[in-house]
RNA sequence: GCGAAAGUGGCGGAACUGGCAGACGCGCCGGACUUAGGAUCCGGUGGGGAAACCCAUGAGGGUUCGAAUCCCUCCUUUCGCACCA
């Protein structure tokens, strides 16, 4: 009695896993010849358990790396750790564990979960963002940004989380709430270290069109975030205000030129420094200060929340339109932005929602200057306000022109004015990086009394982080209270100076560290540019949604970056994305508090690792949500089982006999019909994972070959045993990228030598791709009427003879005259009737 | 509101360039083997109809010999952005 898979699969795919270790299946060369395949997932955080999540994602990549290795390629699969960052401090703060113990306990008990797997990666490749010979290198890119002016230091309002006692970047508030702990993000003025990535914004957003192989929401996300715009500054020049005259200009930014003549106020932000100018002691004053006070404590708590009611004051200043000469009030209000623009617009409610409601509140005059195409001239004020373009009216010399006619020859006339330019705005921000916490890349820069900011010589690198720093959740940075190394001699003047103590953010080290697998052990520099240029860019990058404007913005920022310092050909490291859907159970993401978590390892021991990471590949395809299914594991487990019952049986027999030749069996349908679909299973398969990345399809596809082997197999004779071996090689070796252990097991027992791994990836034979006899389907006037068996090279009058002969279809089609027919041979007759 | 994606059996999904709608799997129904079956194997399974046929891919229209697929209008869902001037 044959063992039963139930019985092995647990051994058999430890074994497996050996076998590959100890043959070191999955390394990769040092620098790929001939055709390479760079294909990566996105860097884990070491939290210390697999979740499904990541199971999917591996399996995805993992899949995508056997078949291009079977094809031939020098396949790159690296793996590493994202391991700096809160949660290990987190976990020292609660537990008293070092977040260096913590980090290395989980990343040990990770890397096991991830072998049980048999995923391929390259281990000897394995980096860690923690380790000083990793992070020394976030150093020294640092430094040659802050060469090249990319990091500067600014006081800047920053985003606070309160709880988390850390600043966050923009993209890490989400809905005015920490995007790890999810409490409500405040504000706060601080020195930090940005990178000036708004040097890249036009390059980012161009380059966008230029990456086909991303999906098309990633590119919308990114471009929003980027959101550039095409505009132009004004300055109205300051005409008066309380109790003086005074010089000076009010510079706005407006997309909207071509409504200038209806700007009948213009409004700045809370904090504009015009409001500065106002005398003290004035009224004006004490109402705009009061004002600002206001809007600065809402601001706190409502960052990214509902729009609130439009509110403002009268300055008091006055300032001239530059297109009419109108003498307009500045209004200070809340919903004008200092952070974006000139923090201040020139109003238009006619033309503007917003400028439209502040006016109808406070009683602003309201002037149309555009009207709809073909309609006269508009006497009253629209009501909503009328934000198309159209055509202007009352507008001078713009007068009846078109709104893109109109933005053109007014901006020219503002240029020779002088007091308008064209101008081009984007919404994002420079990158700020610092972070107040101990668990990061320490800054590389020294303050020096004297000397001032004082970057750490390449030579000192790395700048070690220390393992005493007091970690209590309390206070600011944790290495400012660690003497030992805030205190340290300027590079300079050699006089005592204080180290920087905040961290880097950790999206840092995730922004360059595909390069490091090319070349991970260098000591001398991050990369060698000629390693890195040979793998580069990565042929397939696949990880969540989630990290969409983070992540995918800041490598691609600084792969413009060493490209421009020379260390990379290219300024776009990604050529496919694939950003697989989250794993569900009950509709919703696993997740603790739900308490719907299925556990990996669980799954691993019940099943087997190739029949947990067959059901994640076949229930859904990659970009879409898949749900958790325990009978749809229990299905693709029963596939396995099927598969090895009708293979290891009749294995040694099968193993003693011969492939058929090319052509034999052709004569006998039984026969033909296997090979048949053997040929077109390879086909199939070939193309949706090479051409469509789908791998639901492929593993269908394979489930069809074995339905019609067991079938073949019910009613086989002992001599067609060369064609029942064929079928059962070929899913052997179909399998692989999918469900690589028992296709190793199959392959073995079928006779093959060596590894699955390492036999070419089967090519479909052209000749029993196509169909001998042909099923041809008949339809009378568009719908289907019959099926007609010809030979496939049948020309179109025959095939339509026979239709006549056939007792259904002919007698629908007698006495009828046929007005014409459509034919598309061996596949479909339309027969179209008077 | 703006942008993107998606709506197909009881469920997950398939259908590549417009050409047999529902592959494959789950579930369900029936049968075989069995003391038993929640194991295994075989058969069936979109709806209506005795049948010929008819209806059916979110809704409605259009293009076409032919539409899940292309076009228009609308509805719903998910995601992202959201006072960005």
């Amino acid at each position: 009695m044959p063992v039963e898979y139930r019985e092995e699969f647990d051994a058999l795919e430890r074994a497996c896993q050996e076998r590959w270790e100890r043959a070191r299946a999955s390394a990769a060369p040092v620098r790929p010849q001939g055709r390479k395949f760079y294909c990566l997932e996105m860097l884990p955080y070491p939290s210390g358990r697999l979740h499904m999540g990541h199971v999917r994602n591996y399996a995805i990549g993992d899949a995508v790396a056997r078949f291009n290795r079977m094809r031939g390629f020098q396949v790159l699969h690296p793996m590493g750790w994202d391991s700096f960052g809160l949660p290990a401090e987190n976990a020292a703060i609660k537990h008293g564990i070092h977040p260096a113990r913590w980090t290395n306990e989980n990343i040990a008990a990770m890397a096991a979960q991830l072998r049980r797997l048999g995923l391929s990666y390259d281990w000897e490749r394995e980096i860690a963002a923690h380790r000083p010979e990793y992070y020394r290198w976030n150093q020294w890119f640092f430094l040659k940004m802050l060469e090249r002016d990319l990091a500067y230091r600014s006081r800047r309002w920053v985003n606070w989380c309160s709880s988390c006692r850390t600043v966050l970047a923009n993209e890490q508030v989400e809905a005015g709430r920490c995007w790890r702990c999810d409490s409500l993000v405040g504000r706060k003025e601080l020195e930090q270290w940005f990178l000036r990535i708004t040097r890249y914004a036009e390059e980012l957003d161009a380059e966008l069109d230029r990456l086909p192989g991303w999906p098309e929401r990633v590119r919308a996300m990114q471009r929003n975030w980027i959101g550039k715009s095409q505009g132009a500054l004004v300055r109205f020049p300051i005409l008066d205000g309380p109790g003086q005259a005074r010089a000076g200009a009010l510079e706005v930014f407006t997309t909207r030129l071509d409504t200038i003549f209806g700007a009948t106020f213009c409004v700045v932000a809370p904090g504009h420094p015009i409001l500065a100018s106002l005398p003290d002691g004035s009224p004006e004053k004490a109402r705009v200060r009061a004002f600002e006070e206001r809007a600065a404590r809402r601001d706190v708590s409502r960052a990214g929340a509902e729009p609130e009611e439009k509110e403002g004051v009268d300055t008091g200043l006055r300032a001239q339109n530059p297109f009419s000469r109108e003498r307009v009030p500045i209004w200070v209000a809340n919903f004008v932005l200092m952070e974006y623009g000139t923090g201040a617009i020139m109003a238009v409610p006619a033309h503007d929602e917003r400028d439209h409601e502040f006016a109808r509140k406070y009683a602003l005059p309201i002037r149309t200057v555009v009207v709809p195409p073909g309609s006269g001239q508009a006497a009253a004020a629209p009501q909503p306000a009328m934000v198309e373009d159209g055509v202007l009216v009352d507008s001078g010399e713009a007068s009846g022109r078109t709104s893109a006619e109109a933005r053109l020859i007014l901006l020219r006339r503002g240029e020779e004015g002088g007091f308008a330019t064209g101008t081009v705005r984007y919404r994002i921000l420079d990158w700020g990086i610092s972070r107040q916490r101990y668990w990061g890349t320490p800054i590389p820069v020294l303050y020096c009394d004297g000397c001032g900011v004082v970057p750490v010589p390449e030579a000192d690198l790395p700048v070690v982080l220390p393992e005493d720093a007091p970690l209590t959740g309390e206070g600011g940075s944790p290495l400012a209270q660690v003497a030992s190394f805030v205190n340290a001699p300027c590079p300079r003047c050699r006089r005592p100076a204080r180290r920087e103590t905040d961290t880097m953010d950790t999206f840092f080290d995730s922004s360059w560290y595909f390069y490091r697998y090319c070349d991970p052990r260098n000591d001398k520099a991050a990369f060698d540019p000629a390693i890195v240029g040979g793998w580069l860019p990565i042929d397939l990058y696949v990880g969540g949604i989630t990290h969409a404007t983070m992540h995918l913005i800041y490598c691609r920022f600084f792969a413009k970056v060493l490209r421009d310092i020379g260390l990379l050909e290219r300024g776009e490291p990604i050529r496919n994305l694939l950003c697989q859907g989250m794993v569900l159970k009950g509709g919703t993401a696993m997740s603790k508090s739900k308490g719907n978590i299925v556990d990996p390892d669980d799954m691993v021991r019940r099943y087997g690792a190739d029949t947990t990471r067959l059901f994640t590949l076949f229930a859904a395809p990659p970009e879409k949500d898949l749900e958790w299914n325990e009978k749809g594991v229990e299905g693709c487990f029963r596939f396995l089982e099927k598969i090895w019952r009708l293979v290891m049986p009749r294995a040694s027999t099968l193993a003693a006999m011969a492939l058929p030749a090319p052509r034999d069996g052709a004569e006998e349908p039984r026969l033909a019909a296997l090979r048949r679909k053997v040929h077109q299973t390879i086909e199939r398969v070939s193309v949706d994972v090479q051409k469509r990345l789908h791998l639901n399809t492929p593993v269908a596809a394979i489930m069809e070959l074995l339905n019609a082997t067991q079938e073949f197999e019910r009613s086989a004779t002992p001599k067609d045993g060369p064609y029942l071996k064929e079928a059962c090689v070929t899913m052997a070796l179909l399998l692989h990228p999918f469900a690589p252990h028992i296709s190793e097991a199959l392959w073995s027992a079928l006779g093959g030598q060596g590894s699955v791994a390492e036999q070419p990836w089967p090519g479909a034979d052209a000749g029993w791709l196509k169909e001998e006899q042909a099923e041809v389907v008949v339809q009378v006037n568009g719908r289907l009427r019959g099926r007609l068996v010809v030979p496939a090279s049948l020309p179109e009058a025959e095939v339509l003879e026979r239709a006549r002969g056939d007792a259904r279809l002919g007698a629908l089609l007698a006495g009828r005259p046929v007005r014409k027919t459509i034919y598309l041979p061996g596949k479909l007759l339309n027969i179209v009737l008077e």
